[in-house]
DNA sequence: TCCCCGTCAATACAGTGTATCGGCATGAGA
DNA sequence: TCTCATGCCGATACACTGTATTGACGGGGA
């Protein structure tokens, strides 16, 4: 082992911050999944040992609060939308497609309060689109309903898309024929509502059916609007 | 070592079915949360190999799905209700119930596709309610749409009880006063309506909450029920 | 009676999050 | 400029995970 075998120490750890940790976190989520994501992983992404990562958060959780609060960047819109209808629509679709782009978010998605900076100014920025059309406690519950229908929307889409993706059939073609177990219970005769639906229903793009279901609520909404406060 | 040195050698086998290993699972899970469960100690709960039972899943995400089914039983009504938006409604709440009774359920809720045989039946419990009333399409969007909004409301609420619990104070309290983090945020004067809502807002009860959304939600599946077919 | 086969437990492996510890480089003080 | 202390970083360690593999042992068929 002469000094030319061996290598030159390494230089000086590589810098790191919070960003840095977090966007390394991100790709890996995008190649693989939330279960892609190891601490020993991001930290190799950045020619680091897994144990500095803890200088910048106290447990893996909170790296996945990192990276919910980025991609609440993505979906804050940079304009603020005409009217309040408009506003809640922009936020429910920006997020859906952050969620096409970054398909772990719909695991995260409603798993624990948003309170990154990012997050807040998503709450701020829908908050304000509804500022003064009603009293703040109608306001609020409009908030919360129209986004606990995208939350819940958009993790059935990808949940969807995630089957089809695992069996290499579309939802209906699988529930029609291929599973032999699906066309066993249907043949049971027991489901006979979702035998019907099955067979009968129309193969819609997701995208507007999720864009149909939220235009209901914005109708649920405005009506509510329009009512003087209790 | 003399023969009354040694124990008996072991009884046979145990006997081992899904019904018990999901059952073991569900007590773990409601004890200590989804990440409580663990392979090992399930199979340990029932004095089994962790091996073992292999042979009645093949993977632990089967586990998840049957453990998902199994609270689909709960949550199916015992009879069918008077009109459809009884029915969607007693879903609903007792979708809510359930996730009360096992707070793991929020984080399966519309994680995957539920095709066990409850989960069907819940299926089929739904539609069946609107069977009739609409063209087949509206009625699995008022279906679909229902279900996100609960999907996502449940979910919250669950992460909120989280939080709270995790925080020892209520969300309110913790945002106005007790979150040094939180109060810096709101001083900066960027989140001039969510400043608002915290202070002005009245502190109302998770279920009330719940339900109001989901009246909103409803009044809207009505009055696309009661429009003629595009 | 013997053998075969299916079933179950033990072992093994690669990987996880995180606590602890030891050393080294850096910056302050003399 | 030398010395010492301090704080950071990596290595090591631990308990645990899901799952593949292996090997033994028992009951059923010939």
């Amino acid at each position: 082992m002469t000094v030319w075998d061996r290598p030159e120490p390494p230089t000086r750890p590589v810098p790191l911050d919070r960003e840095r940790i977090v966007s390394a976190a991100i790709a890996l989520a995008d190649e693989g999944g939330l279960e892609a994501v190891s601490l020993r992983k991001v930290a190799a992404r950045l020619d680091a040992g897994p144990m500095r990562l803890y200088g910048y958060i106290s447990a893996k959780e909170e790296l996945f609060d990192l990276m919910m609060d980025e991609v609440n960047a993505e979906i804050l819109p940079e304009e603020r939308p005409a009217d309040w209808r408009e506003a809640l629509r922009v936020l429910a679709h920006r997020t859906r497609r952050a969620a096409l782009r970054h398909e772990w978010l719909a695991d995260l998605l409603g798993g624990r309060p948003s309170l990154g900076p990012n997050g807040l100014a998503v709450a701020e920025a829908t908050l304000s689109a509804l500022d003064g059309l009603a009293d703040i406690d109608t306001v609020m519950r409009a908030v919360e309903t129209v986004s606990a229908y995208f939350t819940g929307a958009i993790r059935r889409e990808i949940a969807n898309l995630r089957a089809e993706r695992a069996t290499g059939l579309s939802k209906r073609d699988w529930q029609r024929a291929s599973g032999p177990y699906m066309t066993r219970m249907l043949a049971t005769g027991r489901f006979p509502a979702l035998t019907k639906a099955v067979y009968d229903g129309t193969e819609v793009d997701a995208e507007e059916s999720f864009a149909t279901g939220l235009e209901w609520v914005l109708d649920a909404v405005a009506a509510q609007l329009g009512r003087p406060p209790a």
